[in-house]
DNA sequence: CGGAATCCGATATGATACTG
DNA sequence: CAGTATCATATCGGATTCCG
């Protein structure tokens, strides 16, 4: 990720509709791993860029309020990330020649399409987080019970299907 | 991520609304790296995770299915992947104890409703990897430019705005 | 087949120092 | 303030091996 894409990336074309991709087939969809859609949905689905890019509402900001909203991003991360937004088009760079350096942040138009989606998912994580808190507690309790006791009779930690035939 | 979160996160409830989370103000959310949404957030919006529920699409597949379907995946990293989402509760794993083991994976409930956010998350780029496409390079043709012949009289290459007042 | 464990290299990332 | 450059390394993740 350091380094510029510049690896050639298949531009594998959906196979369903003919228009412009957005295909309605769920399944028929790319994987493979060079592809280009692979390889962008890398990046956004990045650590780093989600935050910025859901922090980017409809405002700008300065580099160091990005940096102090971020909690933990190290200076060369955010700029590393805000980077490769900038060059994908998601975000816009603003920079005032004045004496203390001050840049500017947002979305752009393009960027903003996604934030609606990535906004989509911060919220499901904040609504779910204790539903995904308690699955955890759960799995780590039987996790450990089978671990330490073990060889319990017959309950199997996991779920485990009465055997029918082999394939 | 290798090994399993036992970190103690904070449970940093939203500001907002009072009853379980979705709050509607897109700012005031926590953003500390040490919150359990951050850390779910990184979980989810990883790379192979991303695929693995974006395929677990209301159909069971075995482990060599997936490896299958995803390219570039590893053993290692997809069996570590279902680990975690297994985890988290958003992946059923279901083993049969035939004579060639087969074990089945599938969306819980759960996973079920975050597979639709990220569908979106993917369906969004494959209708905007063009515009991507486009602008990276139009960013490279850009920067090239100006580490090359550089120097041109007016146009600068990045956006600046011609200065008015320091801060 | 599905997976656990180990070894081990690539690299992503943080810390630090320097610059305009 | 907003970077850039360099260095050190923690982590990620692939290849291999062994197991039920």
């Amino acid at each position: 990720m350091e380094e510029g894409t510049s690896k050639s990336p298949s531009h594998c074309e959906v196979t369903g509709t003919g228009a412009d991709g957005a295909d309605a087939d769920p399944f028929q969809w790319d994987t493979r791993e060079d592809c280009e859609v692979r390889q962008i949905l890398d990046r956004i689905a990045d650590k780093w860029s989600l935050l910025v890019i859901a922090l980017l509402d409809r405002r700008k900001l300065r580099f160091t309020e990005l940096r102090r909203e971020i909690d933990g991003v190290s200076q060369r991360m955010l700029t590393v990330t805000l980077r490769q937004l900038e060059r994908d088009g998601l975000v816009k760079r603003t920079v005032h020649p004045v004496v203390p350096p001050r840049v500017d942040y947002e979305l752009t138009p393009l960027g903003a399409t996604l934030h609606t989606t990535i906004r989509s998912l911060v919220t499901w994580t904040e609504r779910h987080q204790n539903e995904i808190a308690a699955a955890r507690a759960a799995y780590d309790a039987r996790e450990a019970a089978q671990t330490d006791g073990a060889a319990d009779t017959a309950g199997a930690a996991r779920s485990v299907e009465p055997a029918t035939a082999p394939v």
